[in-house]
DNA sequence: CCTATCCGTAAGTATACGCTTACCGTTCGT
DNA sequence: ACGAACGGTAAGCGTATACTTACGGATAGG
């Protein structure tokens, strides 16, 4: 989270958006289609697909009246390659704690990792 | 985004949240000196700890009267891999729609990536 | 031209959320 | 025992946000 101030992290952080790309990564989709899937109205979608686009994990094409969305895949890979580059910097930070404390007592409580799934 | 609705991913989108992380993935800190970095309250960053902790995403051990908090390499992890598994299948999409983009007119708006930063 | 479909956007609303100050329990040093 | 430091939590507050309905422009078919 370099860029703890990004549009594209803002922009995941919200359940049904996330919901939306997980549908978009299948397929690209109409607004229509993709309200039909999800439990919100399709102006709801449209807005969150205007977050998405403007975050750039988005893109769009029209077709008639038609409005199919995809996922960019640049933006997408952008989340990647800064949560990849978070997750070098945390090894080495803990590497760093895991050394510190071998020479000391520590206390230590909620030591488990919790599982997301 | 597999798990759409998880804890995790909501706790990071919040940019607070996020910087707490960044400033986590140097080095293990005390509440206070999250506090004394960030531009926020302390007792706003004992919450943002809070949500973090329950998403699993940082641990804490106790020294004396401090909490020293530090990045839970488990829950990143997790984070890593579900956007792992998510953009190979993203790219899986990506694919199926380039294919299908060969064979038939299309009107492209935003074509462009957005960069992230 | 008329009608139907699609969808962006405006406007409104409820509420979740991120912030603050205040309080109090715990730990530690004197 | 007392005071200082630390930090969790309660309570309050302002506002951003995610939702809704309504409206209207664009497209396409008859």
């Amino acid at each position: 989270m370099e860029a703890y101030e990004s549009e594209a992290w803002d922009a995941i952080g919200d359940p049904t958006r996330r919901a939306i790309m997980t549908c978009l990564a299948g397929q690209e989709l109409a607004v229509g289609e993709l309200a039909d899937e999800l439990p919100v109205s399709r102006p709801a979608v449209s807005q969150h697909l205007k977050v998405l686009k403007n975050a750039g994990l988005v893109a769009e094409r029209t077709a008639g009246t038609r409005r199919i969305y995809r996922l960019n895949p640049a933006g997408v890979a952008a989340l990647r390659e800064q949560l990849e580059t978070f997750w070098n910097r945390a090894l080495t930070g803990y590497r760093k704690v895991a050394e510190d404390r071998n020479s000391r007592t520590r206390n230590t409580t909620d030591e488990q990792p919790k599982e997301e799934e």
